[in-house]
DNA sequence: ATGAAAGCGCTAACAT
DNA sequence: ATGTTAGCGCTTTCAT
């Protein structure tokens, strides 16, 4: 016959009289061990593995006013960008012993603020958004509750929150001197919605930069579908351009396979550039000319951020990601 | 002059005191509204948005024993089908009033056991888990806390947990049935690995349960880079295959792009089916024969079981969804 | 170095 | 219908 296990959950009161001291003593062993001697701090430790202990988060949270975990507000889990930039925020807070907890947008500002607001009254000790383009009320809630909170994806030295994140009117500059160091002076430029994506509005900014190029605008989503309807639409143009920039990937998979099903030839008939360096970029065939964002260590810089300035008030610097550009298989030189 | 503002969070005395009730009808608004007159409850409301008074998550917590929040466990948010799966559990979640919390696995059931627990030390209420393969450490887990847990991805009514999922057996089975039917006999399988993954060892069982055609198999991973490596192994064979079975369509979508890279047409040098249908499945080129799986679907399913048995303590009953054949374009009758 | 005790913000008996 | 009050599990003075 097995012992009889206790079915409800030890406590702190449970682990004091087991290792016979008092319950203060035990807070200490668990918030300032170096506080309590090595001797009873063995007992007490003894006694938290006997009985399983686990500190009951909500009481700690009552108490000390910290909750340990920072929300993160990004518009989809359905891009693999995201995905990445959360998985390494995720790993690097949790070398802080900090949690994490994700919101999706969609990319609506309205959206963004409810949850925002959802994140603080669960207790959110910091918020991380993506993006500088935030609902008047996100602001308010940042303002009257004081939390800290950084902006992601975008470096924008003058703004009001604290941002890490790349330059992308840099980035996508970067892509059309390529293709017009090519030879290219007629370019397709694909891009997603503008009014309600700062990235995007950056990156449409980056290619008005470049003056000496024609540039025709294709607006569509960002999808591999929006792509897929663009492509349809350049190549139905009497005169064709000789090379399509995709203000993201997503949408450069799109076209490729949308020309693909035309018979269309990348790049011999037209060059093709996208942004981002997803996984899929460099894997598709012919492998896509992109621009590299390093957004692991984007994550991990966004996580070192908030951190520090949870744990030690320490307000964060802006800080400047370079983006590479990665020459692959899906441009050529003007023929 | 503008006036003060207090700094501080008001708490339910604040407010009671405001309203001038006591602190007790001030909680029954919150949680019994209907049990106090419209009158004070028109005051008491009156003073929670005048002091804009939001009840601490933590103190709930730790009275009612309740923190309204579900854990999550993905092996990857890097695979579309996890984002979609997460997307459809939050959003229905939302409706009963959870939040959900994630935590990515990396498909090691040590990692999920780890994070499990840590889900449970924050107070998770319920748990949805991928798959029916986990670290004993996780059953005992379960076993000990009572926590409400379901598997998801997965059908298996004989499983200890509730299961809400797929026959996946069935699903690989449909797929080599309608390569058979197609006049295929020789026929490459290409899978990630199966000692980690049950869903991968179920549609291994379902291809051998198809014995009118001879089956090589490739095990690699599940990227996109795994795919490309299998195909090159795959042409590399003195007779090749003359079609190709994917247990995923990321596998399936390397393969192609390397196909596609050796001048390989597909479907007319060899026919090419993945499985899941994610969204590239229907815009690569040419469009990929897949078995759809109702991942949504299946996500709202897992949130109002999970609903259920934390709220009203009704154990969900085992669900079964059915995969469909989405015929496109990659397969053809074998010439 | 350790303990006693107050109290964090709320819910849930219980009393009125 | 409303109020009083005892905790929930912990952290944090303040003593010792």
């Amino acid at each position: 016959m097995k012992p009889e296990r206790p079915r409800k959950r030890s406590n702190l009161r449970d682990v004091a009289k087991a290792a016979g001291v008092s319950v203060a003593t035990v807070s200490r062993v668990l918030n300032a061990p170096q506080t309590v001697t090595p001797k009873t701090r063995e007992k007490v430790e003894a006694a938290i593995r006997e009985l399983r202990f686990v500190p009951s988060a909500a009481a700690r949270a009552i108490n000390s006013g910290r909750t340990r975990f920072v929300g993160a507000l990004v518009p989809t889990l359905d891009n693999a960008i995201f995905a990445k930039f959360l998985a390494a925020l995720e790993q690097k807070l949790g070398q802080s012993n900090l949690s994490l907890v994700v919101a999706t947008t969609g990319n609506d500002p309205k959206i963004e603020a409810e949850k925002a607001q959802g994140l603080m009254n669960i207790g959110a000790e910091g918020l991380v958004l993506s993006g500088i383009h935030h609902d008047p009320t996100l602001y308010e809630l940042i303002e009257r509750t004081q939390v800290p909170a950084i902006a992601t994806s975008y470096y924008a030295p003058q703004y009001d929150l604290p941002t890490i994140g790349y330059d992308n009117v840099l980035t996508s500059e970067t892509a059309m001197k390529y293709l017009v160091g090519l030879g290219h002076t007629d370019i397709a430029v694909v891009h997603g919605q503008s009014d309600t994506n700062d990235r995007t509005r950056a990156r449409l900014a980056g290619v008005a930069n470049v003056t000496n190029a024609k540039v025709r605008y294709y607006n569509n989503g960002l999808s591999l579908m929006d792509g897929r309807v663009a492509a349809r639409e350049i190549i139905k143009a009497d005169v064709r351009p000789t090379a399509i920039l995709c203000l993201s990937d997503v949408i450069a998979m799109g076209v490729l396979f949308e020309l693909q099903r035309h018979g269309i030839s990348v790049p011999d008939d037209i060059s093709l550039m996208g942004m981002d360096d997803l996984p899929g970029a460099s894997n598709v065939y012919p492998a896509l000319t992109t621009v590299h964002l390093p957004v692991s260590r984007m994550g991990e810089a966004a996580a070192v951020a908030i951190a520090g300035w949870v744990e030690d008030r320490e307000v964060p610097e802006h800080r400047l990601f370079e983006p590479t550009l990665m020459e692959r298989e899906s441009t050529a030189r003007r023929s």
